[in-house]
DNA sequence: TAAAAATACTCCATAGGTATTTTAT
DNA sequence: ATAAAATACCTATGGAGTATTTTTA
């Protein structure tokens, strides 16, 4: 699942740690974990470099973060605008109705 | 799964038709009739008027198709640009080890 | 009546959880 | 000894399939 890998990997990087992603994702530490890594099998790409008890980014690890970042930003951006247009239409149609009613 | 869903609803859209999608995508015309309802009730709009045994995008279903089909492009070329990367690295790693056998 | 989509159900893949292990401080 | 990530294993959700029904041209 490319979308919620993105956002969970988005989420380590921004919190340089998986144990703090999880809080903030609402997750295991272990799906985190397992998440990331199931990212990397698929792209078939090293994102992170496990160091110690910490981590770096590979150079393609720092593209793909900052790339997810604005695709995840213009997905729910898209999202937002899409239930804002529908609104608008419900809007419309009883505006229709009411004159419809009146005249 | 919005990432999925996203590609099924862009290729309804453009064979105007469930059944032809299902063919493009590869799986069974239910499972992508259940994909776009599945992905109506979690936007909550509806993207799609089924009309006799044909349909019609509602405004937010237009909206909805056109940035589907942009973000989607530019996942995939980020994917493409990341595995382009860390081989690129490799390629230079390489480099690197063989500088160090023959100095 | 033939087509396209929806529905009912079943099954399986995989996302996610708990518990534990590994690794480095 | 502690803290963080990885691993093993299990469970459950939901994605996908087959068969069937509904609907309309």
């Amino acid at each position: 699942m490319l979308y919620r890998q993105m956002k969970y990997y988005v989420t380590v990087v921004d919190q340089h740690s998986f144990t703090k992603a999880s809080y903030e994702c609402n997750i295991s530490q272990s799906a985190i974990s397992q998440q990331i890594q199931a990212l990397e099998r698929c792209l078939g790409v090293a994102l992170i470099v496990r160091k110690n008890r910490t981590f770096v980014l590979t150079p393609a690890g720092k593209y793909f973060y900052n790339h997810s970042k604005v695709i995840l930003k213009s997905i729910s951006k898209m999202c937002k605008e899409t239930t804002r247009i529908a609104n608008e239409q419900e809007m419309m149609a009883e505006e229709d109705m009411c004159k419809a009613n009146i005249g």
